[in-house]
DNA sequence: CATTTATATAACAATCTGGTTATATAACTT
DNA sequence: AAGTTATATAACCAGATTGTTATATAAATG
Protein backbone atom coordinates (compact mmCIF):
# COMPACT_ATOMS: atom_id res chain seq x y z
CA UNK A 1 0.00 0.00 0.00
CA UNK A 2 1.47 3.58 -0.66
CA UNK A 3 2.32 5.98 1.99
CA UNK A 4 1.17 9.66 2.41
CA UNK A 5 4.09 10.71 0.51
CA UNK A 6 4.09 8.14 -2.12
CA UNK A 7 0.48 9.57 -3.02
CA UNK A 8 1.80 13.63 -3.01
CA UNK A 9 4.54 12.08 -5.54
CA UNK A 10 2.10 12.45 -8.50
CA UNK A 11 1.42 15.82 -9.63
CA UNK A 12 -1.76 14.35 -10.60
CA UNK A 13 -2.84 13.63 -7.62
CA UNK A 14 -1.62 16.86 -5.99
CA UNK A 15 -4.46 18.50 -8.55
CA UNK A 16 -7.03 16.32 -6.90
CA UNK A 17 -6.54 17.58 -3.75
CA UNK A 18 -6.45 21.21 -4.62
CA UNK A 19 -9.33 20.86 -6.44
CA UNK A 20 -11.06 19.25 -3.71
CA UNK A 21 -9.66 21.57 -1.30
CA UNK A 22 -12.49 23.86 -2.64
CA UNK A 23 -15.30 21.50 -2.15
CA UNK A 24 -16.51 17.87 -2.29
CA UNK A 25 -16.47 17.07 -6.53
CA UNK A 26 -17.86 13.74 -8.69
CA UNK A 27 -15.25 11.78 -10.62
CA UNK A 28 -17.25 13.32 -13.59
CA UNK A 29 -16.51 16.92 -12.91
CA UNK A 30 -12.96 15.71 -11.95
CA UNK A 31 -12.26 13.89 -15.17
CA UNK A 32 -13.60 17.56 -16.62
CA UNK A 33 -11.10 19.23 -15.40
CA UNK A 34 -7.51 17.49 -15.85
CA UNK A 35 -6.86 16.14 -18.59
CA UNK A 36 -6.81 11.72 -18.13
CA UNK A 37 -9.36 9.43 -18.75
CA UNK A 38 -12.11 8.32 -16.22
CA UNK A 39 -10.40 5.26 -15.26
CA UNK A 40 -7.40 7.40 -14.67
CA UNK A 41 -9.05 9.51 -12.68
CA UNK A 42 -10.85 6.89 -10.63
CA UNK A 43 -7.41 4.81 -10.40
CA UNK A 44 -6.00 7.71 -8.83
CA UNK A 45 -8.50 8.63 -6.34
CA UNK A 46 -8.16 5.39 -5.18
CA UNK A 47 -4.71 5.65 -4.33
CA UNK A 48 -5.45 8.42 -2.39
CA UNK A 49 -8.53 7.12 -0.77
CA UNK A 50 -6.12 4.34 0.59
CA UNK A 51 -3.76 6.79 1.54
CA UNK A 52 -6.67 8.65 3.68
CA UNK A 53 -6.49 11.56 1.91
CA UNK A 54 -9.71 12.13 0.79
CA UNK A 55 -13.44 9.78 1.57
CA UNK A 56 -16.18 8.74 -0.86
CA UNK A 57 -19.92 9.98 -0.09
CA UNK A 58 -22.03 7.85 -2.27
CA UNK A 59 -25.19 9.86 -3.37
CA UNK A 60 -26.77 7.40 -6.29
CA UNK A 61 -24.91 6.35 -9.30
CA UNK A 62 -22.76 9.30 -8.21
CA UNK A 63 -19.71 10.08 -5.77
CA UNK A 64 -19.04 12.83 -4.06
CA UNK A 65 -14.76 12.97 -2.97
CA UNK A 66 -14.45 14.62 -0.22
CA UNK A 67 -10.85 16.27 1.02
CA UNK A 68 -9.65 14.83 4.30
CA UNK A 69 -7.04 17.39 5.34
CA UNK A 70 -5.73 15.91 9.00
CA UNK A 71 -4.17 13.42 6.62
CA UNK A 72 -1.40 16.07 5.85
CA UNK A 73 -0.70 16.22 9.42
CA UNK A 74 1.58 13.36 8.99
CA UNK A 75 3.58 15.67 6.17
CA UNK A 76 3.82 18.74 8.44
CA UNK A 77 5.03 16.62 11.13
CA UNK A 78 7.74 14.93 9.54
CA UNK A 79 8.70 18.42 8.27
CA UNK A 80 8.46 20.06 11.45
CA UNK A 81 11.69 19.01 12.46
CA UNK A 82 13.22 20.69 9.65
CA UNK A 83 11.02 23.97 9.60
CA UNK A 84 13.51 26.15 12.10
CA UNK A 85 16.42 24.71 9.86
CA UNK A 86 15.17 27.06 6.73
CA UNK A 87 13.28 29.61 8.80
CA UNK A 88 16.81 30.04 10.55
CA UNK A 89 18.62 30.25 7.22
CA UNK A 90 16.12 32.74 5.41
CA UNK A 91 16.00 35.09 9.24
CA UNK A 92 20.35 35.14 8.28
CA UNK A 93 19.75 35.92 4.85
CA UNK A 94 17.30 38.52 5.64
CA UNK A 95 20.02 40.12 8.03
CA UNK A 96 22.62 40.22 5.37
CA UNK A 97 20.22 41.89 2.87
CA UNK A 98 19.29 44.41 5.59
CA UNK A 99 23.37 45.00 6.09
CA UNK A 100 24.10 45.55 2.85
CA UNK A 101 21.50 48.00 2.44
CA UNK A 102 22.92 49.77 5.42
CA UNK A 103 25.92 49.63 4.08
CA UNK A 104 24.97 51.06 1.08
CA UNK A 105 22.83 53.85 2.59
CA UNK A 106 26.08 54.62 4.70
CA UNK A 107 28.38 54.98 1.09
CA UNK A 108 26.10 57.24 -0.04
CA UNK A 109 26.84 59.59 3.10
CA UNK A 110 30.33 59.32 2.83
CA UNK B 1 14.19 15.05 -13.74
CA UNK B 2 12.34 14.65 -9.91
CA UNK B 3 10.31 16.86 -8.42
CA UNK B 4 10.91 17.39 -4.87
CA UNK B 5 7.90 15.19 -4.12
CA UNK B 6 9.24 12.51 -5.82
CA UNK B 7 12.64 12.76 -3.76
CA UNK B 8 10.57 12.46 -0.63
CA UNK B 9 8.30 9.45 -1.98
CA UNK B 10 11.26 7.05 -1.21
CA UNK B 11 11.81 6.11 2.62
CA UNK B 12 15.54 5.52 2.10
CA UNK B 13 16.07 9.26 0.90
CA UNK B 14 13.70 10.83 3.79
CA UNK B 15 15.96 8.71 6.05
CA UNK B 16 18.96 10.29 4.29
CA UNK B 17 17.78 13.44 5.62
CA UNK B 18 16.74 12.68 8.85
CA UNK B 19 20.60 12.13 9.23
CA UNK B 20 21.58 14.92 7.33
CA UNK B 21 19.72 17.15 9.77
CA UNK B 22 21.92 16.39 12.44
CA UNK B 23 25.08 16.86 10.42
CA UNK B 24 26.72 16.59 7.19
CA UNK B 25 28.08 13.18 6.51
CA UNK B 26 30.15 11.35 4.02
CA UNK B 27 28.75 8.94 1.64
CA UNK B 28 30.04 6.26 3.78
CA UNK B 29 29.07 7.05 6.77
CA UNK B 30 25.37 6.33 5.27
CA UNK B 31 25.82 3.17 3.82
CA UNK B 32 27.21 2.21 7.45
CA UNK B 33 24.31 4.14 8.63
CA UNK B 34 21.34 2.42 6.20
CA UNK B 35 21.18 -0.65 4.63
CA UNK B 36 22.11 0.00 0.78
CA UNK B 37 24.83 -0.77 -1.26
CA UNK B 38 27.00 2.02 -1.73
CA UNK B 39 26.28 2.97 -5.47
CA UNK B 40 22.42 2.74 -4.49
CA UNK B 41 23.18 5.12 -1.62
CA UNK B 42 25.27 7.30 -4.17
CA UNK B 43 22.36 7.55 -6.46
CA UNK B 44 19.71 8.50 -3.90
CA UNK B 45 21.88 11.10 -3.24
CA UNK B 46 22.10 12.26 -6.86
CA UNK B 47 18.29 12.13 -6.84
CA UNK B 48 18.86 14.63 -3.54
CA UNK B 49 21.05 16.71 -5.29
CA UNK B 50 19.39 17.28 -8.23
CA UNK B 51 15.92 18.13 -6.16
CA UNK B 52 17.85 20.46 -4.34
CA UNK B 53 17.73 19.03 -1.39
CA UNK B 54 21.39 18.43 -0.42
CA UNK B 55 24.51 20.21 -1.26
CA UNK B 56 27.99 18.47 -1.60
CA UNK B 57 31.30 19.17 -0.52
CA UNK B 58 34.53 17.78 -2.05
CA UNK B 59 36.96 16.89 0.75
CA UNK B 60 40.06 15.09 -1.12
CA UNK B 61 38.19 11.93 -2.42
CA UNK B 62 35.90 11.82 -0.02
CA UNK B 63 32.28 13.92 -0.38
CA UNK B 64 30.28 15.67 2.43
CA UNK B 65 26.55 16.09 1.94
CA UNK B 66 24.92 18.58 3.48
CA UNK B 67 20.80 19.02 3.90
CA UNK B 68 19.67 22.44 2.36
CA UNK B 69 16.73 22.40 4.60
CA UNK B 70 15.58 25.89 2.18
CA UNK B 71 14.40 23.80 -0.24
CA UNK B 72 11.65 22.19 2.13
CA UNK B 73 10.03 24.89 1.91
CA UNK B 74 8.62 24.42 -1.31
CA UNK B 75 6.67 21.42 0.57
CA UNK B 76 5.70 23.50 3.36
CA UNK B 77 4.33 26.34 0.88
CA UNK B 78 2.03 23.31 -1.02
CA UNK B 79 1.09 22.29 2.29
CA UNK B 80 0.33 25.90 3.24
CA UNK B 81 -3.24 26.79 2.12
CA UNK B 82 -4.36 23.07 3.37
CA UNK B 83 -3.15 24.12 7.33
CA UNK B 84 -6.02 25.78 8.30
CA UNK B 85 -8.32 23.42 7.23
CA UNK B 86 -7.19 20.39 9.22
CA UNK B 87 -6.21 22.78 12.24
CA UNK B 88 -10.09 23.80 12.22
CA UNK B 89 -11.44 19.98 12.00
CA UNK B 90 -8.77 19.40 15.50
CA UNK B 91 -10.27 21.77 17.16
CA UNK B 92 -13.96 21.03 16.14
CA UNK B 93 -12.51 17.30 17.17
CA UNK B 94 -11.26 19.43 20.80
CA UNK B 95 -14.46 20.64 21.67
CA UNK B 96 -15.93 17.80 20.73
CA UNK B 97 -14.26 15.70 23.10
CA UNK B 98 -14.64 18.62 25.86
CA UNK B 99 -18.50 18.77 25.33
CA UNK B 100 -18.52 15.14 25.79
CA UNK B 101 -16.27 15.31 29.28
CA UNK B 102 -18.31 17.98 30.59
CA UNK B 103 -21.65 15.97 29.67
CA UNK B 104 -19.96 12.69 31.54
CA UNK B 105 -19.56 15.15 34.12
CA UNK B 106 -22.95 16.14 34.64
CA UNK B 107 -24.16 12.60 34.39
CA UNK B 108 -22.33 11.85 37.30
CA UNK B 109 -24.00 14.13 39.67
CA UNK B 110 -27.67 13.46 38.34
C1' DC C 1 -37.96 -3.50 -19.47
C1' DA C 2 -34.29 -1.44 -22.44
C1' DT C 3 -31.19 2.15 -22.57
C1' DT C 4 -28.22 5.41 -20.83
C1' DT C 5 -25.24 7.29 -17.29
C1' DA C 6 -21.64 7.27 -13.56
C1' DT C 7 -18.08 4.92 -11.75
C1' DA C 8 -15.00 0.95 -10.88
C1' DT C 9 -12.18 -2.71 -12.28
C1' DA C 10 -9.49 -5.82 -15.47
C1' DA C 11 -6.11 -6.42 -18.71
C1' DC C 12 -2.42 -4.70 -21.02
C1' DA C 13 1.70 -1.80 -22.71
C1' DA C 14 5.26 1.59 -21.91
C1' DT C 15 7.98 3.71 -18.89
C1' DC C 16 10.12 4.54 -14.47
C1' DT C 17 12.26 3.05 -10.10
C1' DG C 18 15.33 1.14 -7.04
C1' DG C 19 18.32 -2.29 -6.38
C1' DT C 20 22.41 -4.99 -7.73
C1' DT C 21 27.18 -6.08 -9.70
C1' DA C 22 30.95 -4.52 -12.40
C1' DT C 23 33.84 -0.88 -13.59
C1' DA C 24 35.81 3.86 -13.92
C1' DT C 25 38.13 7.70 -11.67
C1' DA C 26 40.59 10.25 -8.67
C1' DA C 27 42.92 10.80 -4.34
C1' DC C 28 45.47 8.87 -0.67
C1' DT C 29 49.18 5.46 1.20
C1' DT C 30 53.23 2.71 1.23
C1' DA D 1 54.98 3.63 -9.06
C1' DA D 2 51.71 0.14 -7.21
C1' DG D 3 48.09 -0.71 -4.38
C1' DT D 4 44.20 0.84 -1.74
C1' DT D 5 40.23 3.70 -0.66
C1' DA D 6 36.11 6.69 -1.57
C1' DT D 7 32.80 7.73 -4.66
C1' DA D 8 30.39 7.83 -9.14
C1' DT D 9 28.63 5.82 -13.16
C1' DA D 10 27.19 2.05 -16.45
C1' DA D 11 24.66 -1.83 -17.44
C1' DC D 12 21.22 -4.65 -16.20
C1' DC D 13 16.94 -6.60 -14.04
C1' DA D 14 12.58 -7.21 -11.44
C1' DG D 15 8.82 -5.03 -10.05
C1' DA D 16 6.01 -0.84 -9.68
C1' DT D 17 3.58 3.06 -11.75
C1' DT D 18 0.67 5.35 -14.91
C1' DG D 19 -1.90 5.56 -18.76
C1' DT D 20 -5.04 3.35 -22.08
C1' DT D 21 -9.05 0.53 -23.86
C1' DA D 22 -12.50 -2.81 -22.87
C1' DT D 23 -15.78 -4.39 -19.73
C1' DA D 24 -18.57 -4.88 -15.46
C1' DT D 25 -21.97 -2.98 -12.26
C1' DA D 26 -25.42 -0.41 -10.43
C1' DA D 27 -28.50 3.49 -10.64
C1' DA D 28 -31.42 6.61 -13.41
C1' DT D 29 -34.46 7.35 -17.23
C1' DG D 30 -37.63 6.79 -21.19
Amino acid sequence: MMTIFEALADPTRRRILDLLREQPRLVGELVDLLETSQPGISKHLRVLRDAGLVSVRKDGQRRWYELRPEALAEVDGWLQPYRHLWEARFDRLENLLDQLQEEEKNDGQT
